[in-house]
DNA sequence: GTGGTCTAGACCACA
DNA sequence: GTGGTCTAGACCACA
């Protein structure tokens, strides 16, 4: 596992959307047991309680469970899986959209950009 | 003017990408004189040094140019105010296609989602 | 059997509670052998770690004895008994009247409240 | 200001109480400044981190909010601090009664023990 | 000066 | 071994 982290962005909120990701897409699953936090910080080369921040977060966010001496897990309930990509598919829809409304671009435009963009990487990716 | 600020992001570039949307969508045009520091500072509420840092990078990026004892001003280069407008829709696009890839959705998923988010907005303002 | 653990406090300490309040309802009495750290650690769903930290602390406070060879009996000293039972009334009683005096309830505030929630509960109960 | 530590309990939740207590009781008023994280843990003699996350959850239960670069403020809804004092109140009285009752005290016990322990402390105080 | 984030590392409760 | 809390201290954005 490699992140790329942003400058400008704290790292424990880039783990934090790396996380979400991998359990929408199911590479974490519910119920799944998520590395420990000397793990995860001895992979991504950073300091444990940067990773505690994360877990922290994510635990209020109910999207992961502590059990005491056992490890952290994916939440076991799929809706709430559900629910967190609606919400993060839903921000990068508003920002996007919203982003390109104020630099001008007409709704008919968006449209045809995306999908000219989408196309051309597809044709990319063979 | 009211920026709402995000706080997870330095102000400084809240503000660029602000005064950066202004240029494109004309209401700043090529050449025109910018605020100053200080009324830019009471204007959005925040402090000089911060504005003096947004302005330091416009300049570092050739969209802002200081005329000694003048001002500062737009940037007369109508080329240069096309390039950014092209740089920042194709980082929306590029954050926004490759976000919603990586929560699973295709292509066609993408095109969907956009072009019905879209109608609806333009449905709601009527 | 189930304990709901409060995540903020030590389970040893919880069940140290739990324990005695079981001895001064009688459902263990004076005398009566106790559970093995294994019975009550299987039961309790925890470590059995956790358990022997709580019997050496039961011990300690002169409420459990270890006869060698027999198990671990609770101590057949009735007066031992009504002393705890005095004791954890005194401090839920103390930590109760100090809270809400520093919330800025009066002496009359408190009594009402108490008589009223207590009539409310019994309502319900039937 | 001097807070005495209870070893059993994080240091950060009894900071918090304390804190909403004196905002309860009005000493910190709605809209008031509040000490800086390094004011209050070199009066505290405590580290900066720990008062940090204390300030940290008090903004996510919205008692407190922040304004960048000039410090942590209470918050001005009144109404926000009505409920803290009732949520407060209201797991004081649960936590009492509950108590009490596991250690087979009836109601009319209850409310019998309250009020003379009351007139007691009262008498006390003069 | 003020808060936010991060690193480094210790100690404890629990498994 | 695993997480929770805490200390010590650095660096940055912002005022």
């Amino acid at each position: 596992m490699a992140i790329e982290f942003d400058n400008n962005l704290p790292i424990y909120l880039q783990i934090m959307n790396y996380l979400k990701k991998e359990i929408i897409m199911g590479r974490l699953k519910a119920g799944d047991k998520i590395p420990s936090v000397r793990e995860l910080a001895s992979e991504l080369q950073i300091n444990p309680n940067t990773v505690q921040r994360t877990f922290q977060e994510l635990e209020r966010e109910l999207i992961v469970e502590t059990r005491r001496g056992l490890g952290r897990y994916v939440t076991s309930e799929e809706s709430k899986i559900m629910e967190i990509k609606k919400e993060m598919a839903s921000e990068l829809l508003d920002r996007f959209i919203q982003g390109m409304q104020e630099l001008g671009f007409t709704s008919n435009d968006i449209i045809t950009i995306v999908s000219d963009t989408i196309t051309d990487v597809d044709a990319k990716k063979g």
